[in-house]
DNA sequence: TTGAAAAATGCAATCGGTTGCAAAACTAGA
DNA sequence: TCTAGTTTTGCAACCGATTGCATTTTTCAA
């Protein structure tokens, strides 16, 4: 197959009898050259169908304006809205996005870790992985001042940005909307608590509970691997055959929570009459199961953005030592019909 | 921030007192380096912490072991399903993923297509935006010599690699299955034209219509813009209202399909006795709508590995003129209570 | 021991932009 | 017209890996 030659600024600056400098600077409109030459380059270039090679302007720049993201699925709603979000700032900037998926293991993690790093990304977008628990692969980042922003997931200790939501008071919000509905029997869906939004949301369900005066029953707050469809189905099914079982239940995502709706009425339990259920996230599902699941809503296209747009403004930067900087988002409870109205 | 030197193949031949030559052949197993150098030079460099740059590899040949996405919009089901299936045999090579969404826009689609040329992409896969009629935008690819893998929404007449479903059979089976249940007035919710994928589903249901000798009733055949739950509920109120209704509804998404079982039931007809629902995808919410939704599969993650893996053939090919190659992917009626039992 | 073939390694150019600094060209006031 | 200052442009090194070809080293049969 022929493959035609392609454009270089060299061929340019042969072309208009300028140097490969003032091609480039042209083609960047550097302060310093006139406007009529960058009018005159740029149309050149136009017309002779030249292309920048970014890999040559990254290798000298050593950085490849290049978002690297790495997530447990992409598949999923959540997160592929947020990477839709960070897509949409990042593109807008003249930026890339690599994308890589962990599967949630710690090992692929740091695998792909290690390849967004060999591709000299200007930084990473990370969720971190259910198990993830030491940090060591994020440091050849760091080291090379390539900024991370960790989003939804994140490290406890770990020194960067961090694009979060209030965990603790979505699980408070959620767990007193319940008992705003006369709920007194409330079971938890938990996620695993390595993870920070996990550990926070059922961190916000007991202290609701605590100050509602109601007992904390450990029988009731179950332990998801997770948070599978056919996890929820188990769980539901072994809470509603307890002597007393539970009057509502508080899932930490909407897929088990779904589940728990659909196990529950297949098993005889009206809801929310005999189980209120509330999720976590505004899945689609959500809005089209019956009765509509009651949720928390999850800014995942915001989150994106943020997250794309700190890496980006990190760029212009005085790199001082990097600190901590957490941005916390608004969410907020979605009653819908799978939760009693609020007295 | 003090920024750690970077370990380069100098260094490494430096250290060892080898030429560079050696060390790159070294890391790449190159068959005229001795086992025990390359052993050597593997264990320095790892030890060192060197790292590849990916950048100067890319630049040197040309081409930087990542594949190009560009697709509608990222956060839908199928899409992101497709990507993951991409990503998980990219990945698998060693090849990176860059994504971009066109948000359904030719314009947008020609601008991303640029920038991922620009990157030096080693093959590309597209799911057309909507309304994309023509294709200059990949030539720029074909000139190189660079792949192009057109996924599920193609185009009908460029030359390249394609991966699809053989949207026409799916239509016509979807059609069947409703008439085998005794369904004689059978409305459409059709996709855009444009597009390979929605006409020939049409296709299939108007010949499936033929060929059971039931009439084909243009009044019944809905155009949609983006299949969009909005409009599906517009819709399938107006198909309701008819003074002559519809006794079922075969809708070129699931999403429009839910959004018509809902409002059917919304208005009083009851699912699938009085009007009978199959969408198209097998999206999760066609599952939790009830009644679930009948539909017909759509082997997303298998689309994208096949997609991925066409790529990763290429490189090793003789790349002789490149011509149509098309894999087309078997889908199935998958039947569940939105539509009456075969009788 | 010698010579030729085979194996291992090195030289130097190359990929295509970018940029600090020097140099040239231009402007304008004296 | 001359000079100092400003604007514009060019030189050449550099980013880090790859590779055709030449050279050195090793191997082994004669």
């Amino acid at each position: 197959m022929e493959v035609k030659k392609e454009v270089t600024i060299y061929d340019l600056a042969k072309t208009l009898n300028y140097s490969p400098s003032t091609i480039s600077r042209a083609l960047n409109n550097h302060k310093s050259i006139s406007k009529k030459t960058i009018k005159l380059v740029k149309e050149t270039a136009e017309k002779v169908g030249y292309r920048p090679n970014n890999l040559a302007a990254g290798l000298r720049n050593n950085k490849s304006k290049t978002i690297g993201i790495l997530v447990p699925h992409l598949n999923r709603p959540f997160v592929s809205t947020l990477i839709s979000g960070i897509e949409e700032s990042a593109r807008k900037a003249g930026y890339n996005v690599l994308i890589s998926q962990s599967y949630d293991e710690a090992e692929i993690e740091i695998a792909n870790a290690r390849t967004l790093y060999d591709s000299r990304v200007s930084g990473l977008i990370v969720s971190l992985a259910m198990q993830t628990e030491l940090y060591d692969h994020f440091k050849q980042f760091t080291d090379q001042g390539i900024p991370i922003v960790f989003v939804d997931r994140v490290p406890k200790t770990y020194n960067s940005y961090k694009v979060i939501i209030d965990n603790y008071t979505a699980g408070y919000k959620a767990t007193k909307h319940l008992i705003q509905g006369g709920c007194k029997r409330i079971a938890h869906f938990a996620g695993s608590q390595h993870r920070n939004v996990y550990e926070d949301r059922k961190k916000g369900y007991v202290d609701a509970l605590k100050e509602h005066n109601l007992p904390i029953d450990e029988s009731l707050i179950i332990p998801f691997k997770t948070l599978s469809f056919e996890e929820g189905e188990k769980a539901t099914k072994k809470l509603l055959k307890m002597e007393q079982p539970p009057d509502a239940i508080f899932s930490a995502n909407d897929t088990a929570a779904v589940s728990a709706i659909l196990c529950a009425k297949k098993m005889g339990f009206s809801v929310p009459e005999d189980l209120a259920i509330i999720g976590f996230n505004d899945d689609p599902i959500s809005k089209i199961v019956e009765p509509a699941l009651s949720t928390i809503s999850h800014p995942a296209l915001k989150m994106g953005k943020i997250s794309a747009k700190r890496i980006l403004e990190h760029e212009q930067k005085e790199q001082d030592d990097l600190l901590t900087e957490v941005s916390v988002l608004n969410t907020e409870v979605i009653a819908r019909a799978s939760t009693r109205p609020i007295n």
